[in-house]
Formats: structure tokens, sequence, C-alpha cells
RNA sequence: GCCGAUGUAGCUCAGCUGGCUAGAGCAGCUGAUUUGUAAUCAGCAGGUCGUGGGUUCGAGUCCCUCCAUCGGCUCCA
């Protein structure tokens, strides 16, 4: 007998030799139906594997991620043995869970194969789920699993296997199909009802581009059709909250094939509503000490030679421009450091008088692959609230915690509250990546680290994802459709105050070299907006709405009493339009609801003989008629709701 | 940059296997209407079908080039 202890902490006996679904089965027949995959002693285990041992057990359904992923791992495994079935001949690599479902990365050969064939290999992969075939793990020894994959040719497979342990090896079976494979399956095929391949896409072995670039099928499936159905439902949802198609709409930027790809153009109404972020960070930034500097979209080779950035990338960026002298280059600036480490050159400091902080809403340009180019989230033009701060060895911690709270008051006072937070250190295997000493390097990620515990934030740690003078605390956020995007960014800097010998007279009577602290708590401005349109869909805070209250007449007749009521929100500073067109009131406010007018206001000749105005909000419909000074009051309550002071 | 897809009026889309002067709705303009909480009616105007080549008696439709966009990969100062 072993002893199984559950969730709920209560312990079982049972026979050894019983599997999870043995166990599901004495719990309830429908939990025994549900149960797809489960995890003993912390290890994944198949649903039909024996248990030899006391231990803890837990059993997974549709409901928990872990069975999610075991759900869309098998699901991988049917992708797998339907395109073996249709293209013989192809040589399988590696096929996932991912978040939202699960790819497959084949070699075709020289076949290609393109979305129009993904019909077929989902009906196929339909036919096989149906056989109700159960998956079976076995061992394998590492030379019965090489002699397997060499004789098909498979060289990814191979590859694979010589660099797991001998012992470690184990193969999944399900039908006629056998797949290398660590194990997280579904009882059997059939409790796969619905499946949706999405797209193709290349993707390289390993994930490296000299790499051969196989091709990536990627898909999804459900337990029930209904839940694939409402999955793609959501998907069309989170399309219409997509910034580029917002930002249309709303007339707030757009871009121009002749302007140039990745070339941003902002629009009134972009412009107004970026300029009101810019305000509500400059009034923090303010209070927290910074200062504000203003530096040119261009500098000399020599500035960026200096810097590392030539070196680093001057080859694969915009090309240098030059001029009518012989030898003078100047490069479009792809950050704003070089620049700010020459203000703070400009004049002697005392430690009396740091630590320094330079600001500045600062455009860059970077020349960015034409593939990765998206909407505003990934342009080859755009701004940065950026900020440098140099400072003293033991102001570094402060510092460095004071920049934290500005952004997550920043994050806080856009309603972004599902932000996670990345310590991204360098890749140690490749140091050419990066400039400056190890020992530099140590200290700034160790100045990040303690700061970041210190402050209880909940992070992860990437390494590879820092910048090429410094590692990073980034903050990262989702867009609609669910992919990462990082916002605000925090380095630590050791390496360029060292390249532009940067100093300052300590209390010592002795130079001494000032540490750059670089932050930018949106990130930059094009983002930052793009994300909070996802996030909001359009209904920005209403603080920040370009428009805030829509006028509209009942008739042309009313035009007087509306530019009245319009000075009178003026004066208090509300943003508001007059619409008396010659149209019906119905339109305008189909039209004002279209265009996300936080409020709309009727005025007709009831309005005008009792000096009111009949209140609309945005989406929630009429509030009835009060005077013009209740409504402004109403206004600014909202907005005071929505705004917290930044205390330092 | 690489893999796959897409590109018809300002916007959303139709245009079957190549065949008359390329259609519709919305937006725009003109006129009528002067309106009570999500589309008043009528008329008008608007497109070298992304670009450049090619095949053909004939190309929006077929082929190639380039450009841009979309989904990924790689990259991301």
């Amino acid at each position: 007998m072993i002893a199984i202890t559950l969730p709920d902490g209560s312990v079982k006996k049972f026979d050894a030799g019983v599997t999870p679904m043995d166990v599901a089965k004495s719990i309830s027949e429908g939990l025994a139906r549900n149960v797809i995959s489960a995890s003993f002693n912390n290890e994944t285990v198949e649903t039909n594997t024996p248990l030899n041992q006391d231990g803890s057990l837990v059993l997974y359904t549709w409901r928990n991620d872990e069975g999610k992923k075991a759900f869309w791992h098998s699901s991988a495994h049917i992708l797998a043995q339907a395109l073996e079935q249709l293209y013989p001949g192809i040589k399988l690599t590696i096929g996932p869970a991912i978040e939202n479902g699960f790819y497959y990365d084949v070699d075709f050969g020289t076949e290609t194969i393109s979305e129009k064939d993904l019909p077929a290999i989902e009906k196929k992969m339909l036919e096989i789920a149906r056989g109700k075939h159960e998956f079976h793990m076995r061992e394998a020894t590492k030379a019965e699993a090489l002699d397997f994959y060499k004789k098909q040719g498979n060289e990814y497979k191979v590859e694979l296997i010589e660099n797991l342990e001998d012992g470690t090896i184990t193969f999944c079976d399900h039908d006629t199909f056998t797949d290398l494979c660590r194990g997280g399956h579904v009882p059997n095929t059939e409790i796969v009802k619905a499946i949706k391949l999405m797209s193709i896409a290349g993707a390289y072995w390993r994930g490296d581009e000299n790499n051969k670039q196989l091709t990536r099928i990627y898909g999804v499936s459900f337990p029930k059709q209904k839940e694939l159905t409402e999955y793609l439902a959501l998907l069309e949802e989170a399309k219409k909250r997509d910034h580029r198609k917002l930002g249309k709409e709303l007339d707030l930027f757009t871009f121009s094939q002749k302007v140039g790809q990745g070339l941003p153009l902002w629009l009134p109404k972009g412009a107004a509503l970026r300029e009101r972020l810019e305000n509500f960070l400059k009034k923090a930034q303010k209070k927290a000490g910074y200062e504000m500097v203003i530096s040119p979209h261009i500098g000399q080779k020599e500035l960026y030679v200096t810097s590392g950035h030539y070196a680093k990338y001057g080859e694969d960026s915009f090309q240098p421009i030059h001029t009518p002298s012989e030898d003078e280059e100047f490069l479009l600036k792809p950050m704003n450091c070089p620049h700010h480490c020459e203000m703070y050159r400009s004049r002697p400091w005392s430690y009396k008088d740091l630590p320094k902080r330079f600001a500045e809403f600062g455009t860059v340009y970077r020349y960015e692959q034409s593939g990765e180019l998206h909407g505003l989230t990934r342009v080859r033009g755009f701004t940065q609230d950026d900020a440098h701060i140099f400072c003293t060895p033991d102001q570094l911690d402060e510092e460095f915690k004071n920049v934290i709270d500005l952004v997550l008051y920043v994050f806080g006072s856009l309603g972004f509250e599902n932000f996670t937070t990345q310590v991204s250190l360098r890749d140690m295997e490749k140091p050419e990546k990066y400039i400056g000493n190890a020992e530099n390097w140590e200290k700034a990620e160790n100045a990040i680290l303690s700061a970041v515990q210190d402050k209880g934030l909940d992070y992860v740690v990437e390494y590879g994802e820092a910048a090429f003078y410094g590692p990073k605390l980034d903050f990262m956020v989702k867009d609609a459709l669910g992919r990462s995007w990082q916002l605000g960014t925090i380095q630590v800097d050791y390496n360029l105050p060292e390249r532009f010998e940067l100093e300052y007279k300590g209390s010592d009577n002795e130079m001494h070299r000032p540490i750059m602290i670089h932050r930018a708590p949106f990130g930059s401005m094009e983002r930052f907006v793009a994300i909070l349109l996802e996030h909001t869909g359009g209904n920005f805070p209403l603080w920040l709405m370009p428009e805030q209250v829509g006028i509209l007449s009942l008739s042309e007749k009313y035009e007087k009493y509306a530019q009245k009521v319009l000075n009178l929100l003026e004066n208090d500073e509300i943003r508001a339009l007059v619409d008396n067109r010659n149209e019906t009131i119905g339109k305008k406010i189909r039209e004002a609801e279209m265009n996300k007018l936080p409020y709309m206001l009727i005025i007709g000749e009831q309005e005008e003989k009792d000096g009111t105005v009949s209140v609309r909000k945005h989406s929630e419909g009429d509030l009835g008629s009060m005077s013009v000074e209740a409504f402004s009051k109403l206004v600014n309550e909202e907005i005071k709701k929505n705004s917290v002071e930044f205390n330092v």
C-alpha cells in the first residue's frame, strides 16, 4: 500500500501501481471524466503512470494552466502525426504548448506549405483525435533514441538527444506515432474536440538566425467546439482595441509611405494627448528634482564613437549625414545619453551638487528591421521620456528606488495594474555584446537586484536582455492580444561615465567618477500611447481626453446658447466642442458615441429657456438636465477622482 | 532581414474560372428638412484597382520585380 496526499491535505491509501486516473475515479466519476494531467511530488506524470511510492498528487483539469499545457502539448503531437501522414519525409523538431495554444516546428524540405493547407491538416487532426488513442510514455536508451532518428535522417532530433543524458530519455507513443518527449499528456486523443490552426511562420532552429529556418505551424485546441468559437470571438473583440485601428478612427496619428515606414505622424488630437501626458510627467519630475534640458537631433560621429554606439551599431543603422566639408559626419541620435553626458561635462561638479537629474523628451532614430515595425509600438523615430541621473555611489540606491516610485506612480495614475517587472542582465556567454568591464557590470547588476528586493517588487530575471552599456529594470505591459511590451525602464550604468570621463570632486578633495542612471517611465511616448489605447479601448481617463464634452444643438436655432455654454465650460478649463450642424440629434449623438466623446450636452428650446444642459454620458446614456455650473463640477470631480499627486 | 498572407474610392467591402464605360454602404459636396438621446431624404462628385515590367486580341483578375501592411521568427541602442 502507498499513501497518496491530495491537495486538500487528505491522505488516501492505494495499492502500489495505482495510476492518477484510478485515484481520480476513486474520488468521483466527474473528476475522472475531466482530469487531463497530473503531477506527482511536483513532477509531471501521465494519468496512466503507475505510482509506486508515497507522495502528493495533484490532478489537473482544463481549468488549470497545467491542464491546458498538457492539452495543448498533446495537440502538438496530433499535429505532428497529421503532418507526417500528409507530408511523408518531413523532419519534426519541437512542438511545445505556449500561452495560448501550441506550435510545431517542422523542416518540410523542398515542400512549401501555406495557410491554404491548414484546413486539410485540421481535418486530419480531428480524424486522429476521434480515434481515442491513448498516450503512452516509454523509456529509451540514448543509443536507441539516436538510432531511431538517425534512421529517419532527422538531424534535429539527433541534436536534441545528443544534449540529453542517457537514462533520462523518454518517448511518447500514441496510435502509430512516436515522438521524443518529456511527458505531460492528456489520457487519450479523443478529449481534443476542437482544433484551429492559426497561422504559419518561419522560425529559426533553436532561435538562431544563422540556423536553418523551419516552418512553424501555430494552433489552438479546446475540449469543446463552443470554447473554440468563444476564443475566436474574443480575438475578434481584441482586434477592435488595436491601437492602429483606434488611432485612425480617433484621428490621433497616421503613417505615410512617402514620409517613410516606422515614422509616425501625430495629428492634432494625438499631439494634444501626448502633450498632456508629457505635462503630467513633467510635473511629477519637477517635484522629484529633475531639470529639463534640450539637445539636438544629430551629433558628430565622434560623440558616438566615444559612447560606443558607433562601434556597436553604426553600420547597421541609419547611415551618417555628410556635409560639404571633408570628413565631417553626423549621426541621427539613437539615444540621448551621449548628449546628456556632454552637458554634465560642461562644468566641474562637487559631490554637494549631486545628484544631477537631466530630463528631456528626446526624439531618437533607430533603424529597426523592416519586419519588426509595428504600429506605434515599434517605430524608427520616437520620443523617449528620458532622463539621466548622475550620482555618487552612496546615492545610487536611494536614487534608483526613487525612480521605481516614479514609475509606479506613472503606471498607477494611468491604470496599468497588470504589469510585470523584469531584471534584464547580461548574457555571460556573449561578452562581445557589451561594453565595459566585468567588475562594473557586477556592481550595476547587484545595485538593481538589491533595489528591487528592498522594494519588494515581484520580478523575473532575464539573462541577455540588458542594454549594451548596462543592466536594466524593465516594466512590461501586455497589449490587446496579450503580447508583452517593455514600457518603463531604469538602467544603472558605470560605463558611459568612464567613456566620457565624467567626474566630481568628493569631500576628500579627490576626483571621483559618478554613476549614471538612465530612466524612462513611459519608455517612449509612441509605445506608451499605443498600449494605453489598447488598454482603454480609446476611452482614456477624462483628464487625458483630447475632447471632453460635445455640445450638441437640437437645431441651428440654438447656436447662440451653444456658444454661451462653450464659453462657460472653457472658463472652467473643460475642453468642449459645439456640433451645430444641420443634422438630427440622433445622428449627432451617434457620431459622438462612436468618437468616444465622454460627455454630450444636448441643448434645445427647453435648456435655453431654463439655462441648463441635458447631460448624456458616453456608453451610459442620459443623466438628466442640470445647470452648466453643476455639470462643470461633475467633470472636475471626475478628473480629481482619477488623479493622484506625486509625493516625493 | 527571413517565413507565410494581404493590398480595389478617405473608411469598410463586392467584383465567379481574364471579356462591355470597375460596383455598394459610410464619410465628403449641393439642396430640401430645423429636428429631443446611436444613422432624415434626394442629387452630385470621388478610383491610372500598391508600383514597375511581362503573358494575352484583351489583365483588377495570370506570372515576375519592387514597395507597404498583417501574423510570426530573428533583432531591439
